[in-house]
DNA sequence: ACCTATGTTGGATC
DNA sequence: AGATCCAACATAGG
């Protein structure tokens, strides 16, 4: 589940436990989805101090000293856990950074899809440059004039398939997509030259109205997501419609249904979300 | 036991 | 161009 709240809520929390610490050790038990050998990955970090940890879109870049940042993606159920260097690795550890102040990162996935890349600044840049994402949801650079301007270029594409692309935003997934459309009673296979301004405007204010409540919320734990500490997000219980289908519509007292649009589930309230007239 | 679903994303194939 | 499917995998639920 990690969309931008999850991944914020872990970059805050590794930044406040792990920033300024030195790696002793990196100790790998499964490879495939590294960009380096596990010697290698050991022996460049080695004795490099953790910088900072910061986020783009849903990716955790840590900087380590000397140029190099790990860029971590935990796709659908990875997790990153601080841990004491004697707790044990679970069923589904890939690999521990052991520090020197006695804490520990132990990356986990149970379906390793995740990865991790160690990259230098330029190789970072590149990468992230490649992905072409649109700007931070909750930095200043997300105007309404730029996401209107966006989505006005687009205006063929249904908007939760628009959404999920991060081209005209960053950061938001399946959850927090499906949850801004409804908030801004959007119907999901709207093709967004359909949608009046005046709502969009709407769904631009509920974005980030909803990312700065989930975060405060730390997230989401539906199924896997745990924070770094281990805990899991309790965000779940202000979800209006995802997860909640054949529930009652807390606005309108409907039936919430989903369907499936670009292949992933989609909840919607049927009659606050009106279907577009085709 | 079988079938379906699940947070992501990039690439192939119509 | 856009829609659809699949591929990385494990696990849970009906």
């Amino acid at each position: 589940m990690p969309e931008l709240p999850e991944v914020e809520t872990i970059c805050r929390q590794l930044q406040r436990e792990i920033k300024g610490a030195t790696i002793k050790e990196v100790v790998v038990g499964f490879a495939k989805r590294l960009n380096v050998r596990p010697s290698e990955l050991n022996q460049r970090l080695k004795s490099k101090k953790i910088l900072g940890v910061e986020r783009r879109a849903k990716l955790i870049i840590i900087k380590i000293n000397g140029g190099s940042n790990l860029l971590i993606h935990l796709k659908l159920t990875g997790r990153l856990l601080i841990k004491k260097a004697d707790d044990q690795p679970s069923k589904h550890t890939h690999v521990i950074f052991k520090l020197i102040n006695g804490l520990e990162l132990h990356f986990e996935d149970a379906r390793k899809f995740g990865f991790i890349k160690l990259l230098d600044d330029r190789v970072l840049n590149k990468f992230i440059e490649k992905q072409n994402y649109g700007p931070e949801p909750l930095s200043r650079s997300f105007t309404w004039q730029k996401f209107f301007a966006c989505l006005r270029s687009r205006s063929k594409s249904k908007i939760k398939l628009l959404l999920l692309e991060q081209s005209c935003l960053a950061g938001l997934g399946n959850i927090y997509a499906t949850e801004a459309l409804w908030a801004a009673k959007i119907h999901p296979l709207t093709p967004i030259g359909k949608i009046p301004d005046s709502q969009l405007k709407v769904l631009y204010r509920s974005i980030i109205r909803l990312l700065k409540s989930a975060i405060r919320a730390r997230g989401s734990s539906l199924d896997s997501y745990l924070d770094a500490y281990g805990r899991p997000g309790l965000f779940v219980s202000k979800h209006q419609v995802y997860g909640r289908v054949g529930k009652k519509c807390r606005r309108c007292g409907a039936t919430i249904q989903s369907i499936k649009i670009g292949g992933r589930g989609s909840a919607f309230c049927p009659k606050c979300q009106h279907r577009p007239t085709s």
